[in-house]
RNA sequence: CGGGGAGUGGCGCAGCCUGGUAGCGCAUCUGUUUUGGGAACAGAGGGUCGCAGGUUCGAAUCCUGUCUCCCCGACCA
């Protein structure tokens, strides 16, 4: 029995799937927009998400890949070629057939019968065969190569159950895509980007990420190779965060991405793909939200520290708001993690100790509160949110001098970020089970008694075709997947857990998102 | 898309079975008193009850259709 005031009214060990609904109103990430499957993203939600965009395109540039944009609308004719590609997104596709729309005599309107569009435009759920068409124009010889792009935009995929962050019909990501003079080079490619997306997980969204090759068929439609990365939620369930693909020459094939090679013959160029979106931010929530709503990581929290001043309309709130102005100004200067610090002096009306709690629930990662006892001792009251609550269920408040304080926040931001992944990593660590052998041990720690069993990692013969095919209809039984090949795993020394057969690697199988 | 649940002021809900023109808590606004930890009291504002048809003298309530959301499943990067 606790005598603590949580600020949200569902706790994640009652509810997982409403507390995440909660932490999403509470922290004032995103709203319902009406229209099935799409979501309106609110301030602090998308400022999250361009923090986000700021630091993985930096990553982006730094690889020498350039930014373009292409149409949201593809010609139903380009999209039809690459045979898997089109198979893979068909059932889910928003599709544009008229122009115009005219009154309908009853005071609505319809789509004129007289504006169909001769060939029907297809919302892009992905951009392979776009921009594929832009690479064939573009790429001529083998010094075209490699061509490295990327674009940042909104895709739609018309998916039969959604759910906010973690899958929406509507979603925002950039899409990398590129092309190369062959595998080797391709396939390294396909690797940067997952390392590059493991490295902004990991440092950057303090989410702990197991980047591995994916099964056969968890493959990306029209890909030869498959990678991801993914993070363990609370709940012990995997998200797939991110994900890179080798495409061989399929697209290629599709598309006449060819080029003239050193001896004057012509090739088709092997190209890649990889992707993050805006789940990312559903990942943030259910790896570090807690019961007093989200924790944002020092890196890419909109404000890292907010300030709110004790006011209570009188003459003496001239003299708080000034010594905090001079805060804020003295910690914008301080520098954290490679940037300025990001200070927020909230100047809104409202008592102090309310406002702080819509800033827990929205996850700043530092809340410094002043009132006019700590501006006469020169000092400020401080709030770390990833520790949050200290001796008798009230909030563990610290009481440093203000110079203090400031010149505290360069090492403090870099600790909460470097905390709150520590914690993700040792629950993570905690909740990946390897000494299951046999199906039956598998069923039995799957069973229903073990709520949150988290992931297992097992050995297996990587069997293809309708011997995979058996695998996945026995896990799926069991609800599990097979998330991936672990890049870091170590060699596979017993048998398969499914075949028998002599193992060659070890695999991650989880429930999933 | 199948099964289940739900849409009533900003949020959470009651009312619906047994039709009679809308209520509670929180939030908001105003005032007073408070004031170092999510203030108290008083008063006030705010809803064509998801939308569209239908039945009826009369519909939040009954009927039909439709849209959206949540949970489970299927499907899926």
């Amino acid at each position: 029995m606790s005598a603590i005031r949580h600020a949200l009214s569902v706790k994640r060990e009652d509810d997982f799937a409403q507390w995440y609904q909660e932490v999403i109103s509470a922290a004032d990430l995103a709203e319902e927009s009406g229209v099935r499957g799409c979501m309106v993203i609110k301030p602090w939600g998308y400022g999250i998400w361009e923090r986000i965009q700021r630091l993985m395109d930096d990553r982006i540039k730094a690889a020498g890949v350039q930014n373009c944009y292409f149409p949201i609308f593809i010609p139903l004719a380009n999209f039809e070629r690459e045979a898997s590609h089109v198979e893979g997104f068909a059932k889910e596709m928003a599709v544009v057939t008229h122009h115009r729309l005219i009154a309908d005599g009853k005071g609505g309107l319809i789509p004129d019968p007289e504006a169909k569009l001769e060939e029907p435009l297809v919302v892009r759920p992905t951009s392979e065969t776009i921009i594929g068409d832009a690479m064939a124009r573009w790429i001529q010889s083998w010094r075209d190569l490699p061509l490295l792009t990327n674009q940042w935009a909104n895709v739609v995929r018309w998916e039969m159950r959604t759910r906010m962050f973690l899958r929406t019909s509507e979603f925002l990501w950039q899409e990398g895509h590129t092309a190369h003079a062959d595998a080797e080079d391709a396939l390294s490619e396909t690797h940067r980007a997952l390392e590059m997306y493991r490295a902004c997980a990991e440092d950057d969204l303090a989410l702990p990420v197991i980047a591995g090759e994916k099964p056969e068929n968890e493959r990306f439609p029209g890909a030869l190779e498959t990678w991801s990365i993914e993070a363990m939620m609370q709940d012990g369930k995997a998200l797939q965060a991110g994900t890179s693909h080798y495409l061989g020459t399929n697209f290629a094939h599709a598309a006449g991405i060819q080029y003239q090679d050193k001896e004057g013959g012509q090739q088709y160029c092997h190209t890649t793909s990889w992707g993050v979106s805006t789940r990312l931010i559903g990942g943030v929530i259910m790896t570090h939200g807690d019961d007093d709503g989200l924790r944002v990581p020092p890196r890419i929290a909109p404000h890292q520290v907010v300030i709110l001043p004790m006011l209570r309309e009188k003459p003496e709130d001239e003299a708080l708001l000034a010594y905090c102005e001079e805060l804020r100004a003295m910690i914008a200067q301080e520098s954290t993690l490679g940037e300025p610090v990001r200070v927020l002096l909230d100047k809104t009306p409202g008592k102090a100790a309310a406002k702080r709690w819509d800033w827990v629930r929205k996850g700043a990662p530092v809340i410094i509160e002043v009132g006019g006892r700590d501006m006469e001792g020169g000092k400020v009251s401080l709030l770390r949110r990833d520790r949050l609550w200290g001796e008798g269920g009230k909030p563990a408040f610290s009481y440093p001098q203000r110079d203090e304080a400031v010149q505290s926040m360069t090492q403090l931001l870099a600790d909460i970020q470097a905390a709150l992944f520590n914690e993700a990593r040792e629950r993570r660590d905690a909740n990946i089970t390897r000494d299951i052998t046999t199906m039956e041990e598998l069923s039995a720690f799957f069973g229903e008694e073990n709520r949150y069993p988290g992931w297992v990692e097992v050995d297996w013969s990587r069997p293809s075709g309708e011997a995979l095919d058996k695998v996945v209809e026995q896990l799926k039984s069991l609800k599990l997947t097979i998330r991936n090949v672990p890049k870091d795993a170590g060699p596979a020394s017993g048998t398969c857990i499914f075949t028998g057969n002599k193992a060659v690697e070890k695999i991650v199988v989880a429930r999933a998102y």
